[in-house]
DNA sequence: GTGTACTCTATCAAGAAAGTAGACTATCTT
DNA sequence: AAGATAGTCTACTTTCTTGATAGAGTACAC
């Protein structure tokens, strides 16, 4: 399960991404607007910012802004930031590798072969949901609802 | 992540489809055999009898083994026993769904949907990746290797 | 220089994960 | 029936992570 650092950080990029186009947006008014805690939402908005997506501007007038294309901002990269690998097992994760202690041999193991695949699915998918896509793919939605 | 309980079960229930064609197994066996520390193997395989995949016999003799087909035992149902729910958001899961509180509208919810085709495309994985599956897989891929 | 708004450090409670200990029960062999 | 074998059950411990909260500090605008 994503922690809810990531899903509170998935939402308030897009809400970031749909509410940003006049100028930074206050923390209190995406917390508000999103239902999640301030303080909460405060940490997770400097993990952003030390990650390169978010700046933020103090004093009046003040708040976050996306400083990367919403194009550019995937899913991939917010869930690796919060909640480290996307894999299910440490030996097929690329950054986290870890061998397994109990595993004879790593290139034939079967079980290993599955979540491989796994994760190269989820990875791909997660990729290309960035908020450009998150947003159309909404709108999508509605529309068809309708 | 799989739990450690989840990879322990995998790794426990192929060994007793490759090993247990003369007999129960000892849990002696499988704990030395595939590394896992014996104690907690036991409380695994209990777990796996309960569900009904495994059966045991107590005595000399005893062990475990499998009551079902290998062809019939798949990853994901491992994993849920285990790790309860496959997907990474409770509001995409069949059996343990729950509202985002957060949440305008779910059926327009663009990250929700996302979510749901990575926990539909793991969730077919991984029940493909039945027991003779996985020993199949191994068997290809040393065939490969030499 | 006052108010606004982000930043940083510390702390906390609850729960889960991973593993350990030990007594108990069922079964087989002789 | 005795004694060994082997799974069953209950309880506990230890460590880590998650999801917060509190409050002082710093930067900026007017």
């Amino acid at each position: 399960m994503l922690s809810k650092k990531a899903k509170y950080a998935m939402v308030a990029l897009v809400h970031l991404a749909k509410h940003g186009n006049d100028g930074p947006v206050l923390i209190s008014r995406i917390a508000e607007a999103e239902h999640i805690p301030q303080k909460f939402l405060e940490a997770i908005l400097l993990d952003l910012k030390r990650d390169g997506v978010l700046a933020s501007k103090k004093g009046k007038g003040g708040g976050y802004y996306l400083i990367k294309d919403p194009a550019d901002v995937n899913m991939a990269d917010v869930m690796r930031l919060f909640d480290g690998a996307i894999a299910l097992l440490p030996c097929v994760t690329y950054k986290y590798y870890e061998r397994c202690e109990e595993c004879k041999d790593e290139e034939t193991c079967g079980i290993r072969e599955t979540f491989l695949l796994v994760r190269n699915e989820t990875v791909e998918r997660l990729k290309a949901a960035t908020l450009a896509h998150i947003i159309q793919t909404e709108q999508n939605l509605s529309g068809k609802k309708r």
